[in-house]
RNA sequence: UGACCCGUGGUGUAAUUGGCAACACGUCUGGUUUUGGUCCAGAAGAGUUCAAGUUCGAGCCUUGACGGGUCAACCA
């Protein structure tokens, strides 16, 4: 663990610095925090995290670590309508895997409920908070919009006094849901909408997921976060480019509690985007709902649990989000780049192994009936420490019906009648025989071996163009094999005013083969682990595979230079 | 028609702070190869949204346009 932490270091040395980096930079030259940097994770327990929050998850351990610093979970729980402890243990769960760890500094904004109320009851002492009875409709009518100023709640000119006796009331449950706020007093005509006068509190009566029944008001985010970090003594808040127009708004509530220099700094950067797929919960969360998938982890999805069921590492995830990079530009990384990270990864770590997706049967005419000879192979030509092999070769066997071909095309090298071929590691063979069945359809090859190639060279300096894998039949796992392609049909589904991105799902996304053949190698394999089925791609053991009946992923398809 | 943010090859980022626009992905050649993978060598592709200004010199500073985004939830 210590080499892997040594390796993403160095790695990120050589990374030029980001703007964040940079202005931690400045903010350490001008003697800010006492030198200190430390940063918070900040998911709102409300769903399954996505690769867009393991971006987030990257940046924060990442420059923490970077600097020296340190860096807290923290679960932004102040909304209890939406959130569960399921969430709470996968969103941990995300991070572990991830490789990052927060040690003893595990919060939640609900630690704060109290000192969060606290705070509210000295601001309203100060005058500059006031319990507001007017319906949702009419105060949101107040504050006007952009290009107009909003104008004064008659609740604004109660006293103090009042105020905190109306405050209790609402901390008590005197109050239904919807009859007051808490709001606070800072400017009805700025132009910027989160000034006029911000809810701080709402009164929801329903039980938080921690606090039970203790809380019937609930601080809303931007009175807690700011807070929250001042209190945790976070010195950068890193947060997304949404919350941009909200800094002021951060920045008031962190001065009216601040006793000295110290203050946290919101800095915003672009969350994710990556093509073909959607990266909000909300679009996620219908997803799974409306059963376009089949889970939060369902190998099609961008979330963290889908990915790594679909055999994605936390090495390839880390490396994408050093690859993609931090900026306050809104685009959209092509999925191409998440593709390279995983191929490099497993590239030089996978166990090769031969698998077969759609057989066709070849009969080794002149090879000895009931004969089994264990072949050697190497597990990874990458990595000659993985060592080799025995895989079991007889007289009949399964090639990939797409690497013969009747009448072959000028750029095909594969099998076709007439022609000779290496089977990866073990004879030449030629075809000599096609078998068809009444309607025509190829049932069987018939090839004949040459003896003196064993090991896949020939003694005479003989050359083939291609070496294909293939399966003994007799001792071939039957397998099921998944094959993912993209959600979305569009690089942008999300991005079209005018049409729903369901118009954009790909009827193609999920291909079930059940008649696939694997190497006997594989079944000492433990869920989750990943193989390059040679030719082919990198493939997982997802976790409904059982001993009698495996079933595999295919995480990624090799790189494919062969055009038609 | 307000405030704030963002515009660099197809895509994502860089440009040591004002000095020959670089890297990665992708694409295309060629070589090696017992994976049409990997690896190696190479190529094409932007003159930095536009315009003016400051300067010996601007992707970078200034001003103004244009284009895109965010903000008017008792969500975060």
């Amino acid at each position: 663990m210590a080499e892997i932490d040594n390796i993403s270091i160095d790695q990120d040395e050589k990374l030029p610095r980001n703007f964040i980096q940079q202005q931690i930079v400045d903010d350490l030259a001008e003697g800010k925090n006492g030198g200190r940097v430390h940063t918070r994770f900040p998911p709102e327990p409300n769903g399954y995290l996505h690769i867009g929050h393991a971006k987030s998850i990257c940046l924060n351990f990442g420059t923490a670590k970077k600097f020296g610093g340190l860096t807290n979970l923290r679960f932004d729980d102040t909304n209890p309508t939406k959130e569960d402890t399921e969430y709470v243990d996968s969103i941990m769960e995300d991070v572990r895997w991830l490789g990052f760890d927060w040690d003893d500094r595990l919060f939640y904004a609900s630690d704060y409920f109290d000192k969060l109320y606290e705070f509210a009851v000295t601001l309203i002492k100060e005058g500059k908070a006031y319990v507001d009875f007017q319906p949702q409709e009419t105060i949101s009518e107040q504050k006007g919009v952009p290009t107009r100023p909003g104008t004064d709640s008659p609740y604004r000119t109660t006293s103090p006094e009042e105020n905190l006796e109306l405050f209790a009331k609402m901390k008590s449950g005197f109050f239904n849901e919807g009859d007051c706020v808490l709001r606070a007093k800072i400017d009805m005509s700025s132009p910027n909408m989160h000034m006029r006068d911000p809810l701080m509190y709402r009164i929801l009566k329903q039980p938080h997921h921690r606090t039970d029944d203790k809380w019937c008001i609930y601080p809303m985010y931007d009175y807690a976060h700011g807070q929250c970090d001042y209190w945790e003594g976070i010195t950068h808040s890193i947060c997304t480019l949404e919350f941009e127009v909200h800094r002021p708004l951060y920045d008031w509530f962190v001065d009216q509690l601040r006793d000295s220099d110290y203050r946290p700094r919101q800095i915003e950067f672009s969350r994710l985007n990556i093509s073909y797929t959607v990266m909000s919960k909300r679009r996620l969360l219908q997803l799974v709902k409306e059963n376009y998938v089949k889970g939060w982890d369902d190998p099609r999805m961008p979330t963290i649990c889908g990915l790594r069921r679909r055999g994605y590492t936390p090495e390839s995830m880390r490396a994408f989000s050093d690859m993609v990079g931090i900026t306050k530009v809104d685009g959209v990384t092509d999925v191409a780049v998440l593709e390279y990270c995983i191929r490099e990864d497993l590239n030089k770590r996978a166990q090769r192994v031969m698998g077969v997706l759609d057989p066709i049967k070849v009969i080794v005419t002149n090879y000895p009936e009931g004969q089994v000879e264990e072949i050697d192979a190497v597990n990874n030509p990458e990595d000659e420490s993985m060592g080799k092999r025995k895989v079991p070769f007889s007289r009949e066997l399964y090639i990939e019906q797409e690497d013969f071909m009747e009448n072959p095309t000028n750029k095909f090298y594969r099998l076709s009648p007439g022609r000779e071929v290496r089977l990866r590691y073990s004879y030449f063979i030629k075809c000599t025989d096609v078998v068809k069945n009444e309607q025509g359809k190829i049932v069987e090859l018939h090839c004949t071996y040459d003896p003196e190639t064993k090991g896949g060279n020939s003694p005479d300096g003989r050359k083939v163009k291609a070496t294909l894998h293939w399966v003994a039949v007799a001792q071939a796992v039957k397998a099921e094999v998944r094959l993912y392609d993209r959600l979305f049909t569009d690089p942008d589904p999300a991005g079209h005013k005018d049409k729903d991105l369901l118009e954009f799902l790909n009827p193609d996304s999920l291909k079930v083969l059940t008649e696939c053949y694997v190497e006997p190698f594989v079944k000492s394999a433990k869920p989750l682990s990943n193989f390059q089925f040679e030719r082919l791609g990198y493939f997982n053991i997802d976790p409904d595979s059982t001993p009698d009946q495996m079933v595999f992923n295919r995480t990624v398809s090799l790189k494919d230079g062969y055009k038609k």
